[in-house]
RNA sequence: GGUCCCAUCGUCUAGUGGCCUAGGACAUCACCCUCUCAAGGUGGAGGCACGGGUUCGAAUCCCGUUGGGACUGCCA
């Protein structure tokens, strides 16, 4: 196996970030595409965290979304002792120094420093190490070191922008600049695809993969590719943030978007297809992605048009994939997975798996999500109708001809043969008796049944729903309104 | 403050010196279709941040300005 290595590395947080989800899928293009291997590496150090749970959601969250990975799952904390050595060995070549000082005694001393950040107090001291001392990596006073980028090309950073920052800490525990370095050595990555939030830091990992090279007792490593991929945003413009935006994968998926959709808009975001079409299959994103195709620019997480994509997705469905996708949102208690903190307007008694099968066509292509189908159903299942008072009030309580046409309704609904097509007929010309185009006449019968303005087709749900339903619907709407 | 990144319609983008009177998609507006709502169709409005260069010719190259962002922790 000699194709390209990329891992995506994330701290367990409590979900699946949509940003961590924009990183992994464009590390699994780019393996898939390249014939690479694709590794995923928790990042699990510095935690007292709910870890297992937690490493558990990020892999349900991209299995969902379809992302495999090739080796792995790893931890990050199985290799502390990996970390721990290379630091030794830093520190025995000189890399390293130790350090006593405190915050305070460093910013006391650094005030009117013109250059922020430690000052190197220790650098020749020759501080005995102790469970006092962190370790401090000697960053050279001149010169430059230079990251190249397959998204941003070569950046320069002047060295005497970094102060001499802290790899190991009194602890004992070793850093994330480090460690995610290390890392990245023993499994041999070859390409480090990760948030442009991560390149300011690059030159240091730059520069001690680079030490540690010279270090006679460690292997030599050549150094990995970087891309750095445009940060996602919200409407102000800041990197999303997990407390103010709604940035969880699982969210999503309880909402009722595809995980196809979903990957498709992940894909947009900084990068497009070829040619005008952006509703692509996986197939053709991991065929024509490349990194050096990337913007270079920020973008903006649009869920409206998340939402259209997903529509289209929903749509492009056959009728009985769509109702297999979406039984965790009309009879959950007959699938594995169910979203979280949903219910289900109606019980398992009142719900019918042939009568939804039936409706199903009628809603498909009316929900952008699938979380929208029960309210757009629930008329079907529920005993009693739920009624949306601004509609009832316009259409039957407050019109007397609506209350007419509900009366000739009743009697019509009687004796005519039970089917849409004839429902529709007899509407037409019980509304023209009064007066009324089919779009008026239409409103009381449907506020009756339905308890809203708006719906499936009105005499395809009349049909389905039978004849005694409807008349009891028709009857009880106008004694309420006389009640 | 320092370092770095970025800059095409409101949003996501195409565009890599002439094909640009700047293309597509979402959103928006109008009309058509229509039993409601969608979907669909047609059309409209809407953008190269600014200023200098380079060039016969710049959205495209260079410089500056302005604006936005990231980082700047004994977090990752």
């Amino acid at each position: 196996m000699t194709g390209p290595r990329v891992r995506f590395a994330p701290s367990p947080t409590g979900f699946f970030h949509v940003g961590s989800a924009r990183t992994s899928l464009f590390n699994w293009l780019f393996a898939r595409q390249t014939g690479g291997t694709f590794i995923l590496r928790i990042e699990d150090t510095d935690t007292e965290r709910n870890r297992d749970e937690w490493h558990r959601g990020i892999i349900a969250a991209m299995a969902w979304l379809g992302l495999d990975f090739d080796e792995g799952p790893f931890l990050q904390s199985e290799f502390l002792f990996d970390h721990v050595a290379s630091a030794e060995a830093l520190f025995a070549n000189g890399f390293l120094y130790a350090c006593d000082c405190t915050r305070e005694q460093i910013d006391e001393r650094i005030k009117g420093n013109a250059k922020p950040g430690y000052d190197g107090h220790c650098r020749e001291r020759h501080v005995a190490r102790s469970d006092a001392t962190a370790l401090r990596f000697r960053v050279p006073d001149t010169g430059t070191t230079v990251v190249h980028d397959m998204i941003r090309g070569d950046v320069e950073f002047p060295h005497d922008s970094y102060e001499d920052f802290i790899v190991v800490k009194s602890s004992g525990a070793v850093l994330y600049p480090l460690a995610n370095a290390v890392d990245d050595r023993t499994m041999e990555i070859t390409h480090v695809i990760r948030g442009e939030d991560l390149l300011p830091t690059t030159p240091k990992q730059v520069m001690m993969w680079e030490a540690l090279n010279h270090c006679p007792e460690v292997t030599p490593v050549p150094h990995p590719l970087y891309a750095h991929l445009p940060m996602l945003v919200n409407e102000q413009r800041k990197k999303l943030s997990k407390r103010k935006d709604p940035v969880a994968v699982e969210s999503y998926r309880d909402q009722g978007y595809l995980a196809d959709a979903f990957v498709n808009y992940l894909a947009l975001l900084g990068w497009s297809p070829r040619g005008d079409d952006e509703i692509v299959t996986r197939s053709t994103l991991v065929e024509q992605f490349r990194l050096g195709d990337v913007s270079h620019s920020p973008a903006f997480f649009d869920v409206r048009k998340l939402t259209h994509v997903n529509g289209e997705y929903i749509r492009a469905l056959s009728i009985d994939e769509f109702i297999e996708q979406s039984a965790p949102w009309v009879r959950p208690w007959t699938t594995g997975w169910r979203p979280g903190d949903r219910e289900v307007p109606w019980t398992k008694e009142q719900f019918s798996e042939e009568l939804f099968a039936k409706v199903a066509p009628l809603v498909q292509e009316r929900v952008a999500t699938l979380g929208e189908i029960p309210a757009m159903v629930d008329f079907f299942f529920q005993d009693e109708v739920s009624f949306d008072e601004v509609t009832f009030d316009k259409t039957i309580a407050n019109d007397p001809v609506g209350r007419e046409l509900l009366r000739s309704a009743i009697t019509t609904f009687e004796t005519v043969q039970w089917q849409a097509s004839v429902l529709h007929e007899a509407t037409l010309w019980m509304g023209e008796a009064l007066g009324m185009a089919l779009r008026k006449s239409q409103a009381p019968i449907r506020c009756a049944v339905t308890g809203r303005s708006v719906g499936p087709p009105l005499f395809e749900s009349l049909e389905l729903l039978g004849r005694e339903v409807t008349l009891t619907r028709l009857r009880d709407a106008l004694a309420r309104a006389n009640a």
